[in-house]
DNA sequence: ATCTATATTTCGAGG
DNA sequence: CCTCGAAGTATAGAT
């Protein structure tokens, strides 16, 4: 990885076009050969980049970064206070836990977290506009759909009323009813699902993690 | 902002928890206090981080980084082999061209590239629920709703169906027909679109900016 | 503070 | 390879 500090101007040509009047930044140039510019805030994202597969051209002070699309990152060095290079190596990457497919695998095993006598049809249930997170069965046997968010947010319930108006339709099925599933539910998401009659569910994810394995060898 | 390659493991406990095992990794400070931990690939995403505004506490090789929200960003340094810090100062900002905003802009100058004898009712027309981008009259005096989008997907069509269905209800303006704008419209957008009677336009951008000013003088 | 819409979104999975 | 959905999405703007 190539650290460097400089006063530079920047230009972007490809998907749109910007520019970076001049200004002291920091210039990455990293071993898969991508290219960002950061400004001393904001930790995410940088104010300009190329991401790999790309390459960089140094030509007198002017470092052009082109990809195969035909987009072209344009650095104008005006003067450099710093470069330092440093061997990294591969990293071994990140371990994530919680995402939204785990939250879905442990309702999975444990329905009833949605609701009392819930018990699961299946995961990923096919449909034309595609699968439906939790197909599940009530205590009456009526189906029941449910949509896993990690945040329930308005387009979680576009999402699952698509589904429901499509279910609906199969005679096999219908009556079909919703559930929206998530750690945290936006109140504008709370009003339109009550709306369209679809159930919010708030999801505690430690207690989910915390229960037993499976109940059903209780008696 | 200060530049450190460290030897180092990170763990993040917050919205998920994420675990990076031992490897040798830069990490950003910048000035507004956030904190970023890449790798020496991808240009774009850091392996983790904090956004501002947070706080950094270092003690005895622990790098603590929390925010207001409780979330934190541990980093447990097993070795330092750089350390530099730089002055950059505010950065003056990205100047952009050729996002939504414009492409808005060159339609309500030339509405008829979205049909013919299309012409402008005005951008941003109000409604309860939010601006519709363009509203149009046909060449018949009906009305047209025009959402405008860079890419047109699933998101956008849920969009323009909200608007449509609140400004049929206006006795002044129902019936109001629906168009979806963009530079590239995904397949299942189109699909959607199709389904619920709104068409579809495919944008030529640079042929749109190369339009002449205004063709109503024409004869 | 919350919600909405955008993004050069990036990233990964699945057909 | 394209398409689609998730992301600790982040970020900016409006309410």
């Amino acid at each position: 990885m190539r650290l460097v500090i400089a006063r530079c101007t920047v230009d972007y040509v490809g998907r749109l076009t910007a520019h970076l009047p001049s200004a002291t930044r920091l210039v990455l140039v990293k071993a898969d050969g991508s290219v960002s510019v950061h400004a001393d805030d904001r930790a995410y994202k940088p104010l300009n980049w190329m991401s790999p597969p790309c390459w960089l051209r140094e030509a007198d002070g002017v470092w052009t970064v082109t990809n195969k699309v035909g987009e072209r990152l344009v650095l104008t060095m005006e003067e450099v206070l710093a470069d330092a290079t440093h061997e990294l190596g591969v990293d071994p990457g990140l371990v994530k836990d919680g995402v939204e497919a785990h939250l879905q695998e442990l309702l999975a095993a444990h329905p009833d977290a949605l609701g009392p006598g819930l018990t699961l049809v299946r995961r990923e249930y096919p449909t034309a506009i595609g699968p439906v997170d939790l197909l599940c069965h009530d205590a009456d046997g009526g189906c029941v759909a449910v949509e896993v968010k990690r945040r329930g947010e308005i387009d979680g319930v576009e999402q699952l009323s698509r589904y429901l108006s499509l279910l609906n339709r199969d005679p096999l099925l219908a009556p079909v009813v919703g559930i929206l599933a998530a750690q945290e539910i936006r109140p504008q998401a709370r009003v339109l699902a009550t709306d369209r009659g679809i159930r919010c569910v708030a999801l505690d994810y430690d207690a989910l993690r915390g229960m037993a394995p499976t109940d059903a060898t209780l008696f």
